[in-house]
DNA sequence: TTAGGGTTTG
């Protein structure tokens, strides 16, 4: 039950709190004061529990005044909105005493003849209302209010693995993920917000509101939230969560021992010991189940290649293009990395010059995209921020002849992308702020060398930066594997001598290409030896779209290596899926070792189905067998790797020469086992970049041609896992870092080989690095 | 209604 009334006995004294004074029904007017005054009365009427168009609980009863029954109005129409409707519909009994105060009077259009008040009465919990129930006046009341004076309900909380398909219910819950609030297609707010609980069932709920302040406050992963009337239903499967009529939230920081002040912005709510004690109990449990450490940095601690949060202040903003909005942003520290100024017309800029002029080599821009710029535009200078999920990229321009880093805030909500504006009650603002005072006491002249000073002592990253080049510049950044007895040749005797041949050298890489790393990531074919593009998701989704109109045949479902199911998607394309789950040795197997064939599904959906089974194989149904797909199309996914086949050198053979894997009793499913039974010319996935390395006597241009052993890194994982694309961005600061003189570069030791490639026209010389990777302690 | 976390890259 989701409230329990408590039923206080008394003989004639009330418990009503001795402020509220009754009022007559004749007295009653609309634009009144009633703050103090309750109106008492005989239940004469109940109407059916209803809801409105909004989903909010609605009932209405009519209260007879029984002390004034002769006077010409003795009745009043009482409306009860959310939470206090069902509770009141349940326990209405005709002839009861009700005694509402917290009343909103509204006068009716027109005039009634039934004796009845020229106005009724509006109460609901959010309004701050009461009312207070008893058999008879005066004794035996039960009572329900959100008033602090009153005892308040005893609110039930659901936990997340006990919730049914449609109902509301009240929850406690830790936030595992949220996206801040940000102005959704239709005409409200959303934000996203997927808790957990002890019982380890996690539930994603949609919030909307138009108010913005209505939303949860959440500003971390970690936080606390109450939920009070919030509806529940399934959704794929799933149970998800729903604002609904009367929805209210309560936020508390995560932080174990920290107060326990929630965030809000009803202004009345019932918080009490138990919910201390509930709060503090998440908390701990909290503490060793989620993980909190979120991408937080500092812009001292930026790396390029990066998503993290920034809390900062904002000191400008400007308008960029119908599609992007410019933030001018600090936190005090400085970004390591030459930075990048967005142009922007002056008379765009919005901020103190002067500050800007001061605190510009603190200041780093943010471009924001899309869907954020709406919100951007609305912040106030001055204002503290916490974005989500900014993209560190690095770039070069141009007429520059270093790369800069530049801040992105790119479109749409993923991994809660966007922007909040923080309180100056939060305690990651008041220490902010606290810093940015610090830095601001300096002499404007001397910001620069402030903010290095309190660098070096106060944040690590700098001085950690600095060791860790000093020990680059001494030893080797890179290593040989093989040939350690070779002696080193000078670049310029490498550049005069002929082709082939074998060298160890010395040098420092000036440059390398291309920039973009996930761009250096090819596929290769062993057999023809050529080099193709990864394709784009659009390239499949493509495909995928092609093959939908191909209808499974039934006649090849279920056979004795295959179990076929096929249903209809319940949206209003009613497309056909049917999944083929491969058995082996005649026996299904867990999914995480199941190797499954799917026909009709979207590009999502064979996502999804890669992350839970152990492989995927995308096909279409021919007369007399399946098919795969074409081959610029994956034929094969497994994780979150992607197989293709060369299309030179694959000769498709008929999907049924799985079978003979399938009945082997050890099969792992291992890709090349399958390319192989299935025709397919495996391409790999490999890394190709140009390294421009220098010495005192020359320069050249070598290839690096590498699957895995240079980066220690697989090319096949990097464009899936942006762990290792940081990893990988951060090895190559370390072997060229940004903004840095040729004197300052580290060494690389490397082999070398050269060799002749003739055309019609020329012969020409090329180097390839081989035998060579990353030291130990640079990657 | 909106979004429905989960392939982030202008």
């Amino acid at each position: 039950m989701p409230v329990q009334l408590l039923k206080i006995k008394g003989e004639s004294e009330t418990p009503l709190p001795s402020h509220l004074q009754k009022e007559n029904l004749q007295d009653l007017q609309e634009g009144c004061d009633h703050t103090n005054k309750y109106i008492q009365g005989i239940v004469t009427l109940s109407y059916p529990l209803t809801k409105l168009g909004d989903g909010t609980d609605f009932f209405k009863i009519v209260l007879q005044d029984s002390d004034n029954l002769s006077s010409k109005i003795n009745s009043i129409n009482v409306l009860i909105y959310g939470k206090m409707a069902e509770d009141c519909a349940r326990i209405t009994r005709h002839g009861e005493t009700f005694i509402v105060a917290g009343f909103k009077v509204i006068k009716l259009p027109t005039a009634k003849e039934d004796g009845r008040h020229g106005c009724h009465l509006e109460v609901s919990e959010e309004a701050g209302s009461t009312i207070y129930v008893s058999g008879c006046p005066t004794s035996n009341f039960f009572f329900f209010s959100q008033n602090a004076y009153s005892v308040a309900p005893k609110y039930v909380y659901t936990p997340l693995n006990h919730l049914k398909d449609g109902t509301i219910v009240n929850l406690y819950g830790v936030v595992k993920f949220f996206k801040p609030p940000y102005i959704s297609k239709g005409t409200d707010y959303c934000s996203v917000v997927t808790l957990v609980d002890p019982s380890d069932v996690k539930l994603t709920c949609s919030l909307f509101s138009g108010n913005l302040d209505a939303l949860p406050k959440i500003y971390k992963v970690g936080d606390i939230v109450r939920f009070h009337r919030i509806k529940i239903r399934e959704y794929n499967g799933q149970m998800q969560g729903i604002t609904s009529g009367g929805f209210a939230s309560l936020t508390f920081d995560g932080t174990v021992g920290a107060p326990v002040v929630p965030r809000t912005s009803s202004k009345v709510y019932t918080f009490m010991d138990e919910e201390q004690k509930t709060v503090e109990e998440l908390r701990i449990w909290a503490a060793s189940n989620i993980s909190i450490s979120g991408p937080a940095a500092k812009l001292s601690g930026v790396q390029p290649m990066q998503f993290f949060d920034l809390t900062c202040q904002l000191v400008g903003k400007a308008k960029v293009d119908g599609s992007s909005f410019l933030l001018k942003v600090w936190d005090g520290t400085r970004c390591p990395y030459p930075t990048w100024k967005v142009p922007v017309e002056a008379k765009d800029l919005e901020g103190d010059k002067v500050l800007l002029h001061q605190l510009r080599d603190l200041v780093v821009d943010i471009l924001v995209y899309d869907n954020h710029v709406q919100l951007a535009e609305s912040l106030k200078i001055g204002s503290f921020l916490r974005i989500y999920s900014i993209h560190t990229k690095q770039a070069s321009a141009d007429n520059e002849d270093v790369s800069h880093i530049e801040f992105h805030l790119h479109g749409g909500t993923c991994y809660g992308r966007g922007i909040g504006a923080l309180p100056e009650s939060n305690p990651d603002v008041k220490e902010l702020k606290a810093f940015l005072e610090s830095v601001h006491l300096a002499d404007s002249q001397n910001v620069e060398s402030m903010c290095s000073m309190d660098m070096d002592s106060t944040f690590g990253n700098v001085t950690d930066l600095e060791l860790h080049l000093q020990r680059c510049q001494q030893l080797s950044v890179t290593v040989l594997t093989d040939h350690q007895d070779l002696s080193n040749t000078e670049l310029k005797t490498i550049i005069n001598s002929t082709a082939p041949q074998q060298y160890r050298i010395r040098a420092k890489l000036r440059a390398y290409k291309p920039q973009k790393l996930h761009q250096s990531v090819k596929l290769h074919c062993s057999r023809c030896n050529s080099l193709q593009e990864v394709p784009d998701r659009d390239d499949f989704d493509f495909i995928l779209r092609g093959s939908a109109g191909t209808a499974s045949n039934p006649e090849l479902h279920n056979t004795s290596w295959y179990e076929s199911v096929t249903w209809t998607t319940q949206d209003q394309k009613q497309r056909e899926i049917t999944i083929h789950f491969v058995k082996r040795d005649e026996m299904l197997q867990n999914p995480e070792d199941t190797l499954l064939m799917i026909e009709g599904g979207t590009l999502k959906e064979i996502w999804k189905l890669s992350r839970r089974f152990k492989c995927v194989i995308p096909v279409r149904s021919t007369e007399d067998d399946l098919e795969l797909l074409d081959l610029s199309a994956p034929f094969l996914l497994q994780g979150n790797v992607k197989y293709y086949g060369c299309k030179q050198c694959s000769t498709p053979k008929p999907v049924k020469n799985l079978s003979s894997l399938a009945a082997e009793q050890q099969t792992s499913w291992e890709p090349t086992e399958i390319a192989q039974v299935l025709g397919i010319e495996l391409l790999q996935y490999v890394f190709i970049m140009k390294f421009t390395l220098v010495d005192e006597t020359g320069a050249l241009n070598a290839y690096l041609f590498d699957y895995e052993k240079f980066f220690q890194i697989p090319a096949s994982e990097i464009l899936t896992n942006n762990f290792l694309q940081q990893k990988m961005q951060m090895t190559m600061n370390t072997l060229c870092p940004p903004g840095r003189k040729l004197g300052d570069l580290p060494w690389l030791e490397c082999f070398i080989r050269s060799y002749n490639v003739r055309d019609v026209m020329k012969n020409q010389v090329y180097y390839q690095i081989f035998d060579t990777t990353v030291a130990e302690d640079v990657v």
